[in-house]
DNA sequence: GAAGCCACTTTGACTAGGACAAACTCCATG
DNA sequence: CATGGAGTTTGTCCTAGTCAAAGTGGCTTC
C-alpha cells in the first residue's frame, strides 16, 4: 500500500469513550492510515461516486463505519492489481470478493508451497522458520529463491488480494523471508568478484523482497553487491555509481509500479550515468512492458540473472 | 533520515527535462516527502508566518526553490528536537544551522564510532562490513546494539542533516546494519520463552533500524519475538495480538513521527486490545512526550528493555 | 519554593468545492 | 500490427476558514 499524505493523524474522532464496547468509527485520518487512500481521494470519491458515505459527528466531520472501511480496503487491493476505481467502486462487497477470487490464480501450487501457506495461516511461527530453513538447505540458495520464495511470494500476494490473508500475516511472512535471505546472503558472501552491482528501487517502490531475491542470486554467482535498500532517488543512484565504481545498476519494480513512470525513470537514469555502466531492470512491472528501452536490459525472469552475470564477465575479461 | 509520507507520487513538477542542468524546483507533494511536513502544514505556515514563500508555476501551483526546502528541513529537524515552529521559523538560515549544530552533539563520539563514520564516507564497503562484524563479536549483541549501533545511527542521522552524508550513503549504512543485526538475531534465537512480544511500527513510520535494535535486545533476553516489519495498521495489530497470543506489543517511533499521532494511535490501540496485554512504546518521538499515556509503558532508553522483560516475568511467574 | 489551576497562545488536522494535467482507454489511420 | 489522436478517468493541487488539543505562563496556595 502506498499513501500519499503522510503525517496527518487526527486527534479528533478516534477515541470515543475507551471503556465500553465501542462502535469503532474511524475519522478520515484513521481511514487514510488504515486503507492507504489519501484524504483527498476519500473526499473525491464521495463526491464523484457517492461512495463512501461516512456519517458525521457533532462537528460535521466524517466518521466511517467499519463495513465501509472494509469495502474501501477491498477496492484498494483490487486497484493494486490494476483495476480502476470507477469500474469497481459501485459493486456490492460480495461481488468484489468474487472478482478478487477470479483475478488471482489459486490453483497450481505444489505441496511444499501449500504446506508453507498453511503454516502462515495457522500462525505457527517457529515451524515456519524451521521449514524455510530446511528448504533452503535442501534446495540450495539459488533453487530456494527461484523455485520456492518466488512462487510463494506470488501465492501470498494472491491470497492477500482475495482477503484470505490478513495484512499482519503478509507482514510476518515478508519479515521471515527477509530474515532467511539476509542470513543466506551473509553466509554466501565471500570471494567477491566483478561485476560490482548496485541494487535498489526507485522512490515510491517499497518492494524489498524482490531486491533481496536478486541479491541472493547475484551473491551466489560471486558478484559484488552494493545494496542501497529501497527508494533511492535517481540522482543519488548516479552519485553512488561513481562513488562505488559500479559496473551494473540493478533495479526492481513491483506490479504496483506504474509502467510509464518506470520507463521514464529508466531513461532518465540511463542518460545520467556513464554508458559503460549497464542497467538491469526486473520485476512484475517490467514483465508487462512491451517495448524495450535503449541501453537497459529488461530482466523478465529471475532465471536470467546468472546468465547475465556470465555474459558480463565474458564481455569484460580483464575485470 | 526517515520519511513519513508513503505513497504519494506527484506526477507534477518534479521531472523537468532530464538532460540539462535543472533548477530542481519541487512541487508541494515533493516537499512533503522530502521534509516530512504535510501539505496542510506547508500551506498553513505560508499563511501564518509568511514562510515558505514558494514561486508559482504557469498554473498557480507552488514550486519551492531548493534553499527554502533546505531551511524547511532544518526547521523540521529542530522541531524534532523539541523546538516550536513559531520560535524558529523567522530565523536566518545561518542562525538556524548554528542552532542545529549546537543542538546536535557533533563531538563526543569515541574513536570507534568515528572510524566507522569514516569508512562510510570513504565507501569502503568490505571494510565496513568487517569492522561491524568485529565489533559485534567483541562487544556481544547487547552492548553492540546499545553502545555502537544506537550512537552510530544517531551520528549518521545528524551528519545527514548537516549535509555531510549523501542519501545513498545513509541507505547503504542502514542496509549494512540490517544485515548484521538480522544475522545476529537469527543466531541468538534459540530457547524462546515468555513473554511473547509483537514488534512493529504504525503506518507512515518506516524506521526499521530502531525495531531491529529492539528485537536484538529482546532475543538476547530469551523473549519470543513476532516481528511484523513496519507500518502495520492499528486494527491489524489488534488481530495479530489475538492470533499469536501476544503478551506485549512493542512499537517504535522515530523522531520524525508527529507526537500527536503517536499519542492518539497508542490510545486507540490501548482501547482495542485486552488490558492484560502490555504496550511498550519507544524511540525518539516517545522520548519527547511529556505526559504519560494510560496503560502504555514509555521506553525512553534501550537500556530499559532487559529490565522490562525481567519485570514482566516477575509479574507472571507461571508463564 | 513546589504544586496546582486557569486563561491565553500556538499549532495542525479538519471542513468545503473547484480546476486542471497526467494517465489510461479506445478508435481510426498508416 | 503499431502509431497517433481524442475522449474519459482520476488524483493532486488550489482557495480559505474553523476548532480542539497541546504548550506557556502567571497566579494562587500550601
Amino acid at each position: 500500500m502506498e499513501i500519499s499524505s503522510e503525517n496527518t493523524h487526527p486527534p479528533r474522532a478516534e477515541s470515543p469513550r475507551a471503556g465500553g464496547e465501542r462502535a469503532l468509527l474511524l475519522s478520515i485520518g484513521a481511514v487514510e492510515r488504515d486503507t492507504g487512500l489519501s484524504k483527498d481521494v476519500l473526499r473525491m470519491w464521495e463526491r464523484r461516486y457517492a461512495f463512501p458515505q461516512p456519517l458525521r459527528d457533532d462537528h460535521g466531520e466524517r466518521i466511517y463505519p467499519p463495513d465501509q472501511v472494509a469495502k474501501l480496503r477491498t477496492v484498494k487491493r483490487l486497484m493494486d492489481r490494476g483495476f480502476r476505481p470507477g469500474k469497481i467502486i459501485g459493486m456490492a462487497p460480495a461481488d468484489l470478493d468474487a472478482l478478487a477470487a477470479s483475478a488471482t490464480n489459486r490453483a497450481g501450487h505444489d505441496d511444499e508451497i501449500e504446506a508453507i501457506l498453511e503454516l502462515i495461516r495457522a500462525h505457527q511461527l517457529p515451524e515456519l522458520r524451521q521449514r524455510l530453513g530446511q528448504m533452503l538447505m535442501r534446495q540450495g540458495l539459488q533453487r530456494f529463491v527461484t523455485d520456492t520464495v518466488g512462487p510463494l511470494t506470488v501465492a501470498v500476494g494472491d491470497a492477500w488480494v482475495r482477503g484470505e490473508f490478513a495484512v499482519f500475516e503478509e507482514h510476518l511472512y515478508t519479515e521471515q523471508i527477509q530474515g532467511v535471505l539476509r542470513n543466506a546472503i551473509a553466509s554466501a558472501q565471500g570471494h567477491s568478484k566483478a561485476p560490482r552491482i548496485l541494487l535498489t528501487t526507485f522512490p515510491s517502490e517499497q518492494h524489498r523482497l524482490g531486491m533481496l531475491m536478486v541479491e541472493s542470486l547475484l551473491v551466489v554467482d560471486g558478484a559484488t553487491c552494493i545494496p542501497l535498500g529501497t527508494e533511492t532517488p535517481g540522482a543519488e543512484i548516479a552519485r553512488a555509481v561513481g562513488a562505488h565504481r559500479v559496473n551494473v545498476v540493478a533495479l526492481s519494480f513491483s506490479a504496483a509500479f506504474p509502467d510509464r513512470q518506470a520507463a521514464a525513470g529508466l531513461r532518465e537514469l540511463r542518460a545520467s550515468i556513464p554508458r559503460d555502466v549497464e542497467i538491469w531492470a526486473g520485476g512484475s512491472c517490467i514483465r508487462r512492458l512491451r517495448r524495450s528501452i535503449d541501453g537497459v536490459v529488461l530482466v523478465r525472469s529471475l532465471d536470467q540473472l546468472p546468465q547475465l552475470v556470465t555474459e558480463w564477465r565474458a564481455a569484460h575479461p580483464r575485470a
